[in-house]
DNA sequence: TGCCAGGCCGGGT
DNA sequence: ACCCGGCATGGC
C-alpha cells in the first residue's frame, strides 16, 4: 500500500474503532486556545484542572487574562505544569490580541488562513503545533495538526523517517486527505486516541491497535 | 517508582 | 542551521 493510501486507510480504521471524537473539547474558541497552550507536553487531565480553575476565577476571557497578574495566573494554572512559562505564554497571546486586533478574536479570525497561522505563530510560546491547533480547532480552518503521536505512529508504520520535519509531515497528510477541517480535526483526535492507548513512547502496545493490520508483515515497529 | 504527557524557547556551537 | 537544557505537575 502506498504511503498516502495508507494515511487514508488509517482514517477509516480509526473511525470504525473509536467513532468521531468531536474535538476540540472546549466550550468556546477562546477556551480552545487556552487549552492548546496549556496542553504543551502535558497530560490533558492536568489541563482540565487548570481550565476549571481559570473558569472559576473568571479568567477565561481575553481582557481578564490580559489584566491578570502573571504570578497569580501561574498559581491558577499550576496543575497544567510549566506554570510560570505558560502564564507568560497565555498573556503573550492576549496581549497580541489586544494590541493588533482590539482584543477581538473574530477580528483575528477574519484573517486568511495563511496570515492567521503566521500571526499566531509569531507569538512567543506558540509553536507550529499550538498554532495549527488554534487555526484548526478554534478558527475552523483546514490545516492538519501534527503532534508527537502523529510522528510516532507514522514513523512506526514506516510512513516517514525519524528526521521528517513538522511541515513535511503536515504536507504529507494534507496531500493525502481531502482539504476539510472536519476531517483534519477528527483525524488528529483519532491519532491521539490511538496513541494514548497503543503507541506510547517506550513499548509499542500494538496488541489491539486498530492500525495493527496496516503494519508490514514482520515489521519490527521501531521505537522512536 | 521512574517515566511520560496532545511543545517551545533561548543560548551555545 | 542544528543541538540541548530547562520548564513542572499529576497519573500510571
Amino acid at each position: 500500500m502506498r504511503t498516502e493510501e495508507k494515511i487514508r486507510a488509517f482514517y477509516g480504521a480509526m473511525l470504525a474503532a473509536y467513532g468521531p471524537q468531536g474535538w476540540w473539547p472546549a466550550r468556546t474558541p477562546f477556551e480552545t486556545i487556552v487549552g492548546a497552550i496549556l496542553t504543551q507536553n502535558t497530560n490533558w487531565k492536568n489541563v482540565e484542572r487548570a481550565v476549571a480553575n481559570l473558569d472559576r476565577e473568571g479568567l477565561l476571557a481575553p481582557e481578564a487574562l490580559d489584566a491578570a497578574d502573571a504570578a497569580r495566573l501561574g498559581q491558577v494554572i499550576r496543575p497544567a505544569g510549566y506554570f510560570r512559562v505558560k502564564a507568560k505564554r497565555l498573556k503573550n497571546f492576549v496581549r497580541m490580541l489586544a494590541e493588533d486586533f482590539g482584543g477581538d478574536l473574530d477580528a483575528l479570525f477574519a484573517l486568511p488562513t495563511a496570515a492567521l497561522r503566521e500571526t499566531v505563530l509569531f507569538v512567543t510560546g506558540i509553536g507550529p503545533e499550538t498554532a495549527d491547533s488554534i487555526v484548526l480547532y478554534a478558527a475552523g480552518r483546514p490545516v492538519f495538526v501534527v503532534d508527537a503521536y502523529t510522528a510516532r505512529i507514522f514513523f512506526r508504520h514506516g510512513l516517514i523517517e525519524a528526521e521528517t520535519t513538522y511541515e513535511e509531515i503536515q504536507d504529507l497528510a494534507q496531500s493525502a486527505l481531502a482539504e476539510d477541517a472536519k476531517v483534519f480535526g477528527e483525524y488528529h483526535a483519532l491519532l491521539v486516541a490511538v496513541g494514548k492507548r497503543h503507541c506510547k513512547k517506550q513499548a509499542p502496545l500494538c496488541e489491539g491497535c486498530p492500525l495493527r493490520e496496516f503494519l508490514e508483515e514482520g515489521q519490527p515497529v521501531a521505537i522512536g
